[in-house]
DNA sequence: AAATCGGGGTA
DNA sequence: TACCCAGATTT
């Protein structure tokens, strides 16, 4: 007997969304966003910005929407258009970013704006084709821009979609390897509306269709979907086998001078929190390569009387971090390049929230 | 394909 | 606790 060469989701097999009935869902339930137009205004020819739309995308990658909205407002109002924000201070981006996480974004926005400054004329690029060749700009952002600014018949896909999917599909395998699958799936679905088909599949899936909670009785594209004939559609999407997270150690080092001022130092332009401002610091330590329960004793960067102050815990990504905060008040600086900052001025710095912990642990003296 | 890269909200 | 969030880039 031979194979049959159909793969198990093949879309053939698949009824497809409902696009006119989730826009008249969108319609009614659109969320209301800063950097949003909403449908009614949409349908009478109001135009996105594209600058903050662009904006809002680079922010929303990994990020909520609530976390986003004070740093939205805080970018448009010192940078009101992409000539500001290209005109800026990268140092100041990167201020203003502090506390968002995952800073190649910050990086990758100046060098954006820059770039459609001096080689698009201050207009982005209509095509998410074009659109990908700019930095921080990927498949989903470039698909995104070129949907909800000029209504490119593109597909758009983030987790939002993924999840919708898998449970309109009961996609059989984690979405990680099943992408160009879902990408094909949203395509044959898109209609003359695509900004706003894309935006009503990102919002039914961060308010009807949400990752712990499917609420598929008012769900306007339940009819064809799989998912929901089945015992729990949450059960989708699977998820790929979890591995756990290692675990690092290490010191940091804050000296105070008798301006109450703090040292301060900038971080290498590569790898983790680059380019961001810390206090001084050992390695952090691999748990798993010292060979022991306790990491090497701290090499202080100057002498004195060093005081310590505890330790702070902090979760990245890929490994958990524990620090001990060691405090010392001297007027010699603990390192060649650095500098001084005011207490009260720290929360003008670049500080990571890692390095805003181990401040505030010493100031709890 | 897998690893790197932050931080916070949610159940 | 574990999971997930309008992912991109590097290895």
């Amino acid at each position: 007997m031979p194979e049959i060469n159909r793969h198990k989701n093949d879309k053939s097999n698949k009824p497809p969304i409902d696009a006119a009935a989730l826009l008249a869902w969108y319609d009614n339930n659109a969320r209301a966003l800063p950097w949003r137009v909403s449908p009614a205004d949409r349908a009478r020819g109001v135009a996105p910005n594209p600058y903050f739309v662009w904006l809002s995308e680079i922010m929303l990658q990994q990020t909520t929407v609530p976390t986003v909205g004070k740093y939205f407002a805080a970018f448009t109002s010192r940078w009101p258009t992409v000539q500001d924000l290209a005109a800026a201070d990268r140092d100041d981006v990167l201020k203003e970013w502090a506390g968002l996480g995952y800073y190649a974004r910050a990086r990758n926005l100046h060098a954006c704006a820059n770039m459609v400054v001096d080689e698009f004329g201050g207009d982005f690029p209509q095509t998410a084709a074009e659109l990908m060749n700019l930095p921080g700009i990927g498949p989903y952002t470039s698909a995104a821009i070129a949907a909800i600014c000029y209504d490119q018949q593109v597909a758009v896909v983030d987790g939002n979609v993924d999840r919708v999917v898998a449970r309109f599909t009961a996609l059989d395998q984690p979405v990680r390897d099943a992408k160009p699958f879902v990408k094909s799936f949203v395509q044959q679905s898109v209609p003359k509306r695509a900004g706003d088909f894309a935006q009503s599949l990102m919002d039914l899936g961060a308010t009807i269709c949400a990752p712990k909670r499917a609420n598929c009785l008012i769900c306007p594209i339940a009819e064809n979907c799989q998912g929901t004939k089945t015992a729990d559609p949450t059960n989708f999407p699977v998820m790929p086998a979890k591995k756990q997270k290692p675990k690092r150690a290490g010191h940091a080092f804050v000296v105070e001078n008798a301006k109450g001022e703090i040292w301060l130092q900038q971080r290498p332009e590569k790898g983790l929190l680059a380019a961001m401002t810390e206090v001084p610091g050992s390695e952090w330590h691999k748990l798993a390569e010292i060979k022991s329960d306790t990491i090497p004793e701290p090499e202080f960067p100057i002498r004195g009387e060093w005081r310590n102050c505890g330790s702070i815990e902090h979760v990245f990504t890929h490994f958990a971090l524990t620090l001990t905060v060691w405090k010392l008040n001297s007027d010699e600086a603990p390192t060649q390049k650095g500098w001084w900052s005011k207490k009260q001025n720290l929360d003008a710095e670049a500080l990571p929230t890692v390095f805003k912990k181990v401040l505030a642990k010493t100031f709890e003296e």
